[in-house]
DNA sequence: CCAGTTCTCGTACACCGTACAAGGACTCTC
DNA sequence: GAGAGTCCTTGTACGGTGTACGAGAACTGG
């Protein structure tokens, strides 16, 4: 194991995926276990959020005291590195599979890694923050790779492309998944949230004058429409830009050769 | 002013800008300000990263106490949401306009909205965090808006469009800008650090084994460039696909009509 | 039963954000 | 110049945080 003050100084070590290190199992009177640790960790971040997460709760929770974990795991951010690689695998690989062609694969990998996003709202965050190379990570990132690769594009192309993709959806699953933490911190439903968030804009003369056209036409949207049939909505014609660009340097790259 | 503890309650007061507050000004003994105190935390934020940030330093740092802070400030939060707002006012709205359509305005938002995040690498986490409702953060939202408004895409298609490009912005901006903050944590270039890293990586078996092919892509590309020429290229390309999708769908709009 | 390993715990340190109340510094009025 | 009132700064304290360290409990194999 690896004290926490040597890991920063080693890049090597700057991941719990880059040290070879056994998953120490129970059997202590306990019955502790990296992979109990790990759920207990998820379940009480989905439920009181990154913030709210600390050793000292996550071991109580766990019947333990803090220093108990340390004996599974060198470190705090180790646990969220395990957390995170934990819900990319719930990811559906082998529905992607099944999908016709290389447009719905990419919808619904999309898709999929928004809902887990939105889901698990401590994600954005982490994800941001940590290397993401465990194997379900990895294994996403690999069928990503192969969907894009699907697409005809060129090698060279292929990178960009699927940062395109994905990279949007990250930042729109930030956006939501964060929209909704702020709501749920106020008690309140997304709708609710959002009608209180635009009336306080209203209230501040400041910032209303800033804008004027921007209100009104937010104002229309949710009007007709929940929030969430929004999200799905938005996200859905974006995808169709994402594709639609993709397809045509496709067509570009065939004419040039 | 309002207390740290009443903020939560109160989704109105989720943000330093939904409050009419006016902005204490010095003459006191320290000649302490709330402008200064967002100017040295930028300055200690760039240097020392968002984790190394605390009240303390910052007060040692502007020759005062942690306490005094609060004489300008609610919250910590707060800082950081002016801080953050701040730095949106570094993107070059009046560059924008001299460009010649919009496909070079939607380029040249987004090369400098990439370069601030990456500039200032506690950006992505952070606004990730907080509502962006700032006055800086206001007006390039509302430039974004009027760009794409000129692409011809109607009403409803404009949010995704948007979304589609700056969310993919900013979970570009984030690898990036993260990459690099480990890199520097590491002390080490950027590319010396994507050596290490790669290294390290090999030498996981079981990693190594489950991708295979993506690895030697990677190898190969930079064998070639150096990152940064990468991060470039893969960064304009998307942008790209991005413009052509959105072409697509002006197009088929068109067509429908 | 005993030795050795595996696991748990109590204590302690250095830090964090910030509530509260005392008091210094400046400004304005007479 | 004296006094009042406001503006600003500070010291102290509370309840948290991650985790280093060493003692000791519990379990295992001989």
């Amino acid at each position: 194991m690896v004290k926490a003050a040597d890991r920063a100084k080693n890049p090597a070590r700057s991941s719990v995926w880059l040290e070879k290190r056994a998953a120490r199992s129970g059997g202590g009177p306990a019955g502790l276990d990296r992979d109990r640790i790990v759920a207990a960790s998820i379940r009480m971040l989905d439920e009181e959020g990154l913030a709210k997460l600390s050793m000292r709760k996550l071991a109580t929770e766990l019947g333990v005291t803090a220093m108990s974990l340390y004996w599974y795991v060198d470190t705090k951010d180790d646990i969220l590195e395990y957390a995170m690689d934990s819900v990319y695998g719930e990811i559906d690989l082998a529905a992607v599979d099944a999908a016709a062609d290389w447009r719905d694969r990419i919808r619904l990998l999309a898709l999929d890694y928004r809902r887990m996003l939105v889901r698990h709202g401590w994600m954005s965050p982490s994800a941001g923050q940590y290397l993401n190379i465990g194997p379900n990570a990895i294994a996403v990132g690999q069928k990503i790779h192969d969907t894009v690769a699907e697409t005809g594009l060129s090698l060279d192309r292929r990178p960009s492309a699927m940062s395109a993709v994905f990279q949007f959806v990250y930042g729109y699953g930030t956006v939501e998944s964060q929209f909704g933490r702020r709501a749920a911190e106020a008690g309140m439903s997304q709708d609710e949230f959002y009608v209180e968030s635009v009336n306080a804009f209203r209230d501040d003369t400041d910032l209303a004058e800033q804008v004027e056209g921007l209100k009104e036409i937010l104002d229309e949207r949710t009007s007709h429409d929940s929030l969430s049939v929004i999200w799905d909505r938005d996200f859905g014609y974006a995808l169709d830009v994402l594709i639609a660009g993709i397809e045509v340097m496709v067509a570009r790259e065939a004419e040039g050769a």
